[in-house]
DNA sequence: TCTTACCCGAGTAAATTACTTGGGTAATAG
DNA sequence: CTATTACCCAAGTAATTTACTCGGGTAAGA
């Protein structure tokens, strides 16, 4: 599992596309203003988003960008997985006898223990619960009420 | 939040202690050897973790690293903090007013809780759970047991 | 006092990130 | 029909990060 700056710029695309996509397409420049960064870039970002259909073009003027399928149904793991490839974790010692010292690189297993978690986290979390989560906290500020505010962060752990 | 290929690397040399640390301290370059990684990088990872106190040296003939604390006192979040460090994210177009299209830039914001929500998940995991669970993989492939093996990957979600 | 293995900093190749340039092509508006 | 829009695509490049090399130290044990 990897995570940086690219599959940030990933994931908050997505988020605008989820947010500004009910009426109609989201044109690559205004995510490209929004958030600052190259449309050139922002453009092969799309071209792995859109490989794994994870959005979908539309030409021409009035064009854009649309979600590949409903928020629901597009998890976090799917859009860094996109992106940020992941990287196999098999860098084995070649000397290291499997039978006598495997205790050593035994680390290399737990940490791939840990990456699936990570990965089993991210899956279970989608642009919906990101945007319902906003919309409760944007709710929660306006109605005063912090308590839930801070309870969303990890409700989902329960 | 950052998870790159330096922050696996330093989680799993402090596996490394936390295996290998009960019969005195561990080397750096037996974890130089064991992951193939250069040992003067190895040195400027653990000037990171030496920094934050996760591990503490001891010098001279028979030295090496011992861990900081105690295995159960270090969470996956504090390793990866110490050498990849929390890149903020407040990259905001300041051209766009707050109160207009606040809900253009809400994407940041939706972003943050994401990135809380997985610091929290990693801070909740130790290095001793890590430790543990791998003992009980160990375990359930001696006895045979599989299904220990499988549900063990996300037991914590429970 | 010699070796060990931690400590430290500057310099550098390689990889990745983010961007630029310079083209296309489908679809809509006039 | 044709001009504009905005997606599509590929090659090249600056900037940053990763991972390493080199060349020194310093505390502690044999």
């Amino acid at each position: 599992m990897r995570l940086s700056t690219k599959g940030r710029y990933a994931v908050t695309a997505m988020l605008d596309l989820a947010l500004n996509g009910v009426d109609g397409p989201v044109t690559l420049a205004d995510i490209s203003e929004n958030q600052g960064i190259s449309l050139s870039y922002l453009e092969q970002l799309f071209a792995s988003l859109r490989s794994k259909s994870l959005v979908r073009g539309v030409r021409g003027p009035g064009g854009g960008y649309y979600l590949g399928r409903a928020a629901d149904e597009i998890s976090i793991a799917d859009i860094i997985c996109a992106v940020d490839e992941w990287v196999e974790f098999t860098r084995c010692n070649p000397k290291a006898t499997v039978s006598l010292d495997s205790q050593r690189d035994m680390t290399h297993s737990l940490w791939d223990d840990l990456s699936q978690q990570i990965f089993v986290f991210l899956t279970d979390i989608t642009l919906a619960d990101l945007v319902e989560r906003g919309h409760a906290r944007e709710a929660a500020r306006r109605g005063g009420d912090m308590a839930a505010s801070l309870l969303g962060l990890n409700d989902r752990a329960a």
